[in-house]
This record gives structure tokens, sequence and C-alpha cells, in this order.
RNA sequence: GGCGCCUUGGCGGAGUGGCUACGCAGCGGCCUGCAAAGCCGUUUACACCGGUUCGACUCCGGCAGGCGCCUCCA
């Protein structure tokens, strides 16, 4: 079990992870008014691969991430296209669904709804109230964030300066600093639950409070995280309510990822400027868009654009050549046998656990990787196939080592064979007719040392 | 305006007080019947100005530019 070190954003500090204890990791997931951008898939695939190296390291790790599917930005949407705002919800949660699960990564260990959470939501509010760190008015409950020292303490600003920026018009807030808890349902909005203030909903802070400690258990859980956007107010306001209800830190570390950025400004739903999960999954396949978002640190922000995505396929095409051109080699294979204590590739193997547990970073581990299928295509390194196997299933990239698909049928053999009989005779025009041939049927004919071979063309 | 982050070779992108990151692209070469794949080589890399140091891209100060948050946002 190796030490793993994770940057917290509140103390800007390296910290290390508890090995004794449940690794808890609640990431924030999106809102479902539309469908998710590449934006939102950039915590779906860190947080997944952090705990999916957890677990391979040892460490009992379980890691929800939630779907916020009450929100103001549903009631609008839903609105806005004339539908009910509980069906846009349910239709965007199961578009959610399927386009992070096309990234092949699995599932996350708990996908809370916070439809599916409103008593544990309403208790803690109930706490708060009842404790004084919260007040009802007018059929909202809200927060009151001068009552709880130590608040900004997440994002590192001065109290004064802050804005909740919700709508103060009118507003039922004894302090312009407080934020809502609860919201008394107001007129046009076709979903509400009943709650002791009345019919109304969650405020969007309180149920991630809620979700992460009804999927974690008892506070405070090891990593809660998110995007860096969601630092102030969102996670600021998470720190507040929970600790002001439990008396314990909600979480022991805060990680967040940087942002995608399309034209040097932040992709974002409002920016107009999204670039769709789905669409990326389409055009460059679910390789290249894990390739591409694990290519950068994730707490540095990331440029968008089609070169990046062509860049993310040269990088998953060489790994692929590199288990293709090994495919049914005995000792270096995918499927070979593991690299032995203290040999090359499993120190490769070490140093590429090493950087990932050294604040997961990614891209260093990537360089190990690659930097040993280059030594072992220029001689052969015993074990390389499985420990680069081993290293891409852990940043889920595993399929690639895969063999793929059906062998050549009995056709395609038959003319390798006749290609290799016009090859003897030197009848070159002949030996290139047969390989357009099996271009068709959709093979790629390799030339090597030991003969000919067959491999899937790209796309098959 | 407040808080924080960033600035690395043609591009993307790690990292370190002194030793080749890695990938992509270009060019040259090797291999090959031709390709593909692969291998080798390759264009003074660390925004700028000072300071500390035997030595800084790496530490400190400053300047410039960019970005994020401060409004829903992964």
């Amino acid at each position: 079990m190796r030490e793993i070190r994770i940057r917290d954003t509140m103390t800007g500090e390296l910290r290390r992870l508890d090995q004794d204890r449940e690794v808890g990791i609640y990431a924030c997931g999106p809102t479902v008014y539309s469908r998710i951008h590449i934006g939102n898939a950039r915590p779906y695939v860190i947080f997944s691969l952090l705990a999916r190296f957890l677990k391979s390291e040892g460490y009992r790790a379980r890691l929800a991430i939630n779907v916020t599917d009450i929100n103001d930005k549903i009631y609008s949407a839903a609105s806005a296209a004339g539908v009910d705002s509980a069906d846009l919800a349910a239709e965007m949660t199961a578009a959610y669904f399927e386009d992070t699960g096309r990234l092949g990564l699995g599932r996350p260990d708990a996908e809370p709804l916070a439809t599916g959470m409103i008593g544990p939501i309403i208790e803690l509010i109930e706490t708060l109230v009842e404790n004084g760190h919260a007040y009802e008015s007018g059929g909202d409950v809200y927060f009151s964030v001068r009552g709880f020292e130590g608040y900004g303490k997440l994002s590192h600003r001065p109290t004064d300066e802050m804005e909740q920026g919700e709508d103060d018009a009118g507003s039922l807030k004894r302090d312009r600093l407080d934020f809502a808890l609860w919201k008394g349902q107001k007129a046009g909005e076709d979903t509400s639950w009943d709650s002791p203030w009345g019919p109304g909903r969650p405020g969007w802070h309180i149920e991630c409070s809620a979700m992460a400690e009804a999927e974690l258990g008892e506070l405070p859980f090891a990593i809660h995280g998110g995007g860096s956007d969601l630092v102030f107010p969102h996670h600021e306001n998470e720190v507040a309510q929970s600790e002001a209800a439990r008396g314990r830190p909600l979480a022991t570390i805060w990680m967040h990822n940087g942002m995608i950025e399309t034209d040097a400004s932040k992709m974002s739903k409002s920016e107009g400027n999204i670039f769709q999960l789905s669409e990326a999954l389409d055009r460059f396949g679910p390789e290249a868009v894990v390739s591409y978002l694990i290519a950068g640190h994730y707490r540095q922000p990331i440029a968008f654009g089609e070169d990046q995505l062509n860049e993310a396929v040269a990088r998953v095409d060489r790994l692929r050549n590199f288990f293709r051109s090994r495919a049914g080699a005995e000792e270096g294979g995918a499927d070979g046998p593991g690299p032995g204590a203290g040999s090359e590739a499993s120190e490769a193997l070490e140093a590429f656990r090493d950087a990932l547990a050294d604040d997961f970073n990614t891209p260093r581990a990537m360089s190990v990787a690659f930097d040993l299928v280059r030594k072992a295509n220029q001689q052969e390194v015993p074990g390389a196939g499985a420990a680069v196997r081993e290293m891409l299933d852990l940043v889920g990239l595993g399929s690639v080592a895969a063999s793929g698909g059906d062998g050549p049928g009995s056709e395609a053999l038959e003319l390798l064979e006749q290609r290799e009989a016009a090859r003897t005779d030197r009848d070159f025009d002949r030996a290139d007719e047969i390989r357009d041939r099996l271009a068709d049927l959709g093979w790629e004919v390799r030339d090597s040392a030991d003969g000919a071979s067959l491999v899937p063309r790209p796309g098959r």
C-alpha cells in the first residue's frame, strides 16, 4: 500500500490519505438541465480513475458522484422548452448515465439523486434551524453565514467581499451573506416537496452536504472534489452548513480539478461555447477522450480543440500499435507473464504508480508508460506488454491492449498466403492488389521479419 | 477592485537548485519491393528585469501578459 498524497485546496498543502480508514470520495456531478459537455466529464474521469487507483493499492475507497436534479436551472430550462421539469431532469439524468457510461470507466460506487434524498436534506436543515445556524423566513430557510466562524476558510476570501449571487430583490434574508437551504414553492414551479416550512425544494448547496453524508457516513470523509469553479460559493457553503450541523468538518481534503477552456476562456453552458461529451465520443472515441483528459495535471486548466483531441487519438494509436505488433508474443504480449521483480518493466510499473500516488500526476505517469513502450519497441523487454497493460488499465485505457474482436476469417488468411506467394515471386503488383482486397475486408497487412500478419484496420 | 492560479522547445504538457520528461507535428536517416508500424538523429526550451547562490528554468522581489472565482456553472 503506497503512501498517497493529494493537494488540499483549503490548506494548499499535500496531505496524506489515511490508510486505516475507508477513503470516502464525494465529487460534485452535473446539474441535469441539458446534455453534459466535455468539461463535466473531467471530474467524472479524474475521480473515477482516482478511486480505481486507490482500490488497486489496497485502500478501501468508496466513490460517490451525485446528480443534481433539483435546481433553478432545471425549472427555467423546462419552462422554456414547455416540458415538465421532472421529465426534463429524468431525461437528462438518463443521458448523463449513457454519455459517461460510454467512457468505459464503469460507474461510481454511489450515484445519489437529489430527488432521492429529500428526507435527509430536510433533517439536516432541521438540525441547523434547531441549533440556531439557520432560520425560517416566509417559507424559505436560510443559513446564517455570520453565525459560522470560519466562513471563507476554503475559498480564502474575506466575508465582507462576498455575495451569494442569489436574487436579493424583496429578500427574506436577514443578511445579504446568507444563502438559502430551502426555497418555498413559487408560482410557475411545477415540482415541490412538503417540509416543516411548507411546500418547496432544497437549495443547491444543502443537497450535496446531505448526499455526501448519506453515502459516505460519519464526517469527515477523506476527499471532497469537483471543479474549481465550485470552490465558491458552493463548497464554501457546504463546509459551513455541514460543520455547523455536525460539529465536525465535512471532508479532510478538498480536491479541485481545473477548467476546460475554449479560446482561452472557460467552457460553460452559460457561455454557449460548449462541446458535448457525446459528440466528442462519437468523433474521437472513448480512449482518445480519456487520453485527452489525463494528458494534463488534473489541477491545471486544459485547452479544448480539435488539435488536442487529434493528438490524443495519435497517442492512443501509438499504444494500440504497440500491442498489435506484440500480439501473440509469448514473453512480451499484453497477456504475457507479469514483469519479474526488479526488472525494467517492473520498475517502470512502480514509477507509474508512484506518479499517481504523488497528487495523481497522470501526465508524469503516462510519460513512464510511453518511455517503456519506446524501449520495448527498440528491443525485447521481458514483461513489458503486461506492465503497460496494467498501467493503461489504471487510467481507464485498458481497452487499447485488447486483442480486439474476431480474428481474420479463412478468406482473409487465404489471401494473405496468396500475397506471400506473390511476394516470393516478386510479383509486387499482384501483392499490392491482394493487400487492397484485404483492406476492403477490414484487415491491414503488417510485414515484419517474422512474416506478414493481419491487424484490424482502425475504425473497424 | 478583492482572492487565487498560470507563462516551458513548432504545438500540447510534466518536472527539478547542477544530470534526456513524455506526446504530437516537421525535417533527415535506418529498415522495407512500396507502404504501414518501428527505431535513430534533429531545430540555443524554460515570458521579462533584478536579487540570493559556486551554480536558477527551479528560491526571493518586481514588471508584463493570460486565466479562474467573486453571478448559474465540472
